[in-house]
RNA sequence: AGAGUGGGUCCGGCGGUCGCCGGGCGAAUAGCCCGGAGGAAAGUCCGAGCAGGGCAGGGCACGGUGGUGGCUAACGGCCACCCGGGGCGACCCGAGGGAAAGUGCCACAGAAAACACACAGCCGAUGGCCUUCGGGCACAGGCAAUGGUGAAAAGGUGCGGUAAGAGCGCACCGCGGCGCCGGCGACGGCGUCGGCAGGGUAAACCCCACCGCCUGCAAGACCAAGCAUGCCGGUUGGCGCUUCGGCUCCUCUGUUCGGCCCGAACAGCUACCGGCGGGUAGGUUGCUUCCUCUUCGGGGGAGAGCCGGCCGGCAACGGUCGGUCAAGUGUAAUGACCGCCCACCGCUUCGGCGGUGAACAGAACUCGGCUUACGGACCCGCUCUUAUA
RNA sequence: GCGCCUGUAGCUCAAUUGGACAGAGCAUCGGUCUACGGAACCGAAGGUUACACGUUCGAAUCGUGUCAGGCGUA
């Protein structure tokens, strides 16, 4: 039977973790999602989260926060293990001569957190192999 | 009933599934049980505890507070009262000491801005000259009412008075001194005397009273790892005693007393002192009531801790008795989904549907306050108006 | 978390210790010039001095409180 736990050896803690993600520099996005991914030696996902003081008040980040702890939580299965997951959630959409810069961060929930999750991990998991594979070329 | 005013309380409940953090039992990363955000957790504006550094002592400087009395561990907080202002009233607001210690500033306008010998002006009664006896002329001189300026220019209004005027005289109001009474006091009341002292600004310097060492849990302690016992500066002389190792005193030099002074302390040679630099940013602890005893069930004591009763006090608060006392993270827990009930809001085809249980907002060493943000619900006291009895 | 600093035109800065209408450069706009443009010259517009309350006769300046933005610290 499959467990849903989400223990601390699943996270990224140390400030080194979220800098070697960083460095890999293999990101997708969507809307209000940046995902960074990096394969690790653990043969399990880790999940790290980074959202900006300009985001919201402190309520507001906390519960994005959740959602997505959740989200990855109850998704860890369906995921592609052995990365490293870091995702941005930025402050407000730029959009280059579009309708102007949303000031208010766009609402979400716990379904489109999760679908968004899936879909972003699934591209920058292909992406991070086609990125290996031309390395060793 | 309407309008208003002061204060207090609360922010869903029950059940299920899957998770997170901490504690207990446990061999256990198995399992079970228990606990898990706010009135502001916020801003970091004050005050304390706690920790490190500093410290013989005193003074200056610097910073803060500012009606009076009390409460408190302390406060710039709270309570009561006084004074001033607002409101019919309940009540609200006020950095509210000193301008008769000194200095500075008060632009423009105005004659003049703190100084009164007054710019325009009024009068010219008294004295001089002339006279048609109505008065006229010039001077000496008198005056501060009127005018204009300004935020502000030697009390205000009225009557009398005068040549014109003026607290010159009088009445009322305002002001100052003195005395008595009440009050712990700020202050108030009454009486009496004085015709009247004199601009504003101290959130300008300042004076007075009181308070204040500096830095802050990223403080600090321990362990592990790592770097470099790296660099620079300083280190007298004399008298006396001597068991020849040294010792006392004086002087000098250096350092410290994180700004200055008085003054003080320490050191003065091959080991110390002072300064600059180099390295690490991992873990434990501080850290969540504390200490202690234990037969591991618990007991006892201590806390500016919380709740309730009683007593004292107008109150803040204090005393006493009983009960109670686990949020504790560290890239940072307190969540997600579902069902029912109860509220509330919006839409409504009146069947329901939708909505983070609504606003503001998330503990980071801990307390006491202040300030700021904010949607409702409920309760209590009081005031005014209207109506009824 | 703790400790600090700064807010003036679109941008960069002034304002003589509180004194009137808050100035200057660049940028913007309109003219002159030119075939057109640039440059140059002339002129104009642009401000709740971050916000609120207070002290004062008078506040960009002084005081208090908010709101933004930034810095340091293991």
């Amino acid at each position: 039977m499959l467990r849903y736990l989400f223990k601390k050896n699943q996270r990224l803690v140390k400030e080194a973790d979220f800098k070697g993600v960083l460095a890999h520099k293999c990101c997708v996005y969507n809307d209000f999602i940046r995902l960074y991914a990096r394969p690790n030696e653990l043969g399990h996902a880790r999940l790290g989260l980074s959202i900006g003081r300009k985001y919201g008040n402190a309520v507001v980040r906390n519960r994005v926060k959740r959602l997505a702890r959740e989200a990855f939580r109850l998704s860890q299965h369906d995921l592609p293990s052995g990365y490293d997951y870091l995702l941005i959630f930025p402050p407000k959409r730029s959009k280059k001569g579009g309708s102007g810069p949303r000031e208010v961060p766009p609402a979400v929930d716990f379904e489109t957190v999760r679908q968004s999750l899936l879909v972003l991990a699934e591209k920058a998991v292909r992406k991070s192999r086609q990125k290996t594979a031309n390395a060793d070329m």
